[in-house]
DNA sequence: TAGATTGTTAATCGATTAACAATC
DNA sequence: TAGATTGTTAATCGATTAACAATC
């Protein structure tokens, strides 16, 4: 338990996201261990990268089974989210907000969706997806009763910023950000961009070079 | 304009994007110039590599002026989104997919949202930001009578598979992925997943370390 | 044992940085 | 000119790959 956490780099924190995912999932079919190559498929690296992502999140594998499913959900479980109960604030409940949630319901041991908040009095008060909606008035005073850390911010750019300095000020360290905006942070506050518009642009790119290059595969490479 | 198509990384490819949002939102404010260390802040990357993408993007600059705002929004558009008119159709208008569609609406000169499709048949008919809903029954006619050949897949996992191999039958040769699974194409078909839930890992995981490492910055550098 | 896997190491590859020369 | 910018190059950094030894 005094494993020391170690640095695990960007990417190599991506694919323990889906490595989990992936496990999780086996683990609701009854299956016990996994291989690397069966996790690599998930994410499309080398089941060799695979064995070292793992070793790095200090897991270990049985030669002959593969790796015990039960020990690398937890193992990764506690990597990802802590040891602890990480608490969450979903701010912003519009079609976005309610789009993702479902996303983030169960499955996750070390995260909890606590709060959702919303300027529109009319969403006030309702629950959605067992989570209370609570005005903006409140904002700070919800954050710190629940011990909130980490927030979901999914309102509109104009706004983004205002909000995520309040946000801050009330002892959130972590957001995820969806709106199209760079927001400025405070040293030791994590912000993670989820642009949804990038991807469509880097999907055009490559499709209007497939069309470009005449319609079958590119290259004859299996 | 027999400008040889270059071949450009995954990560410019993200910060090309970024650039022409914000280009975008500067020609709106009726500016005509714009220098690499403005553009620079917009991706959190250095005012040098600014300048070293735009040249890969053929973008050439004036020493006092900096890159002229019009030149460079063109050159993104074709370089990203291509010489002609591409069409895209939206599959899914769930919450997620009517999220999605306003982010898109409008300043995307080479990209049209041509067509969106749900399988709810009260859905079918209505018209969501100037854009059509079909059933599924008509999507490959849809689909080809429109030349479309970017799809968005908003819609639940289970469906997500068998979405993508009618698509790509139809002529669609890129998708954005919004459903949790990796799907499988032929070759000349990109798949660029959006994966919602993976960042929010991210995010866990800093604002773990950063509760850890004491409630402030955990280093000292500016 | 034979087979298939895991853990480990050196070599490759590519992106980013930093320093410089050139320009208006 | 002086200042601030752009275009260009060599050096650094880090991630991935590939090959190997070790294990059950």
């Amino acid at each position: 338990m005094v494993h020391k956490a170690p640095q695990v780099s960007d990417p190599t924190l991506g694919r323990l996201s889906l490595y989990r995912r992936l496990a999780s999932r086996l683990v609701a079919q009854s299956l016990t261990h996994v291989f690397s190559h069966e996790l690599a498929e998930s994410t499309g690296a080398s089941a060799a990268q695979v064995r070292r992502d793992l070793m790095l999140a200090g897991v270990t594998g049985s030669q002959r089974l593969g790796y015990d499913l039960e020990a690398l959900v937890e193992a990764l479980d506690v990597l990802l989210e802590g040891e602890g109960l990480q608490r969450v604030a979903l701010v912003g409940v519009g079609n976005l907000g309610r789009a993702i949630l479902p996303y983030y319901a169960g499955s996750r041991r070390h995260l909890e969706i606590a709060a959702a908040f919303d300027v529109d009095p009319t969403k006030v008060g309702r629950v959605i997806a067992g989570c209370r909606v609570h005005g903006l008035a409140t904002l700070e005073q919800v954050i710190r009763e629940l011990a909130i850390t980490i927030a979901i911010l999914a309102v509109p750019a104009p706004s983004a910023q205002a909000l995520t300095e309040r946000l801050v000020a009330a002892g959130v360290r972590g957001i995820q950000n969806f709106a199209p905006v760079r927001l400025k942070v405070p040293h030791g506050v994590h912000v993670e961009d989820q642009d949804l518009t990038m991807s469509l642009d880097k999907v055009a790119y490559y499709a209007q070079r497939a069309s470009a290059h005449g319609a079958q595969g590119e290259e004859d490479l299996p």
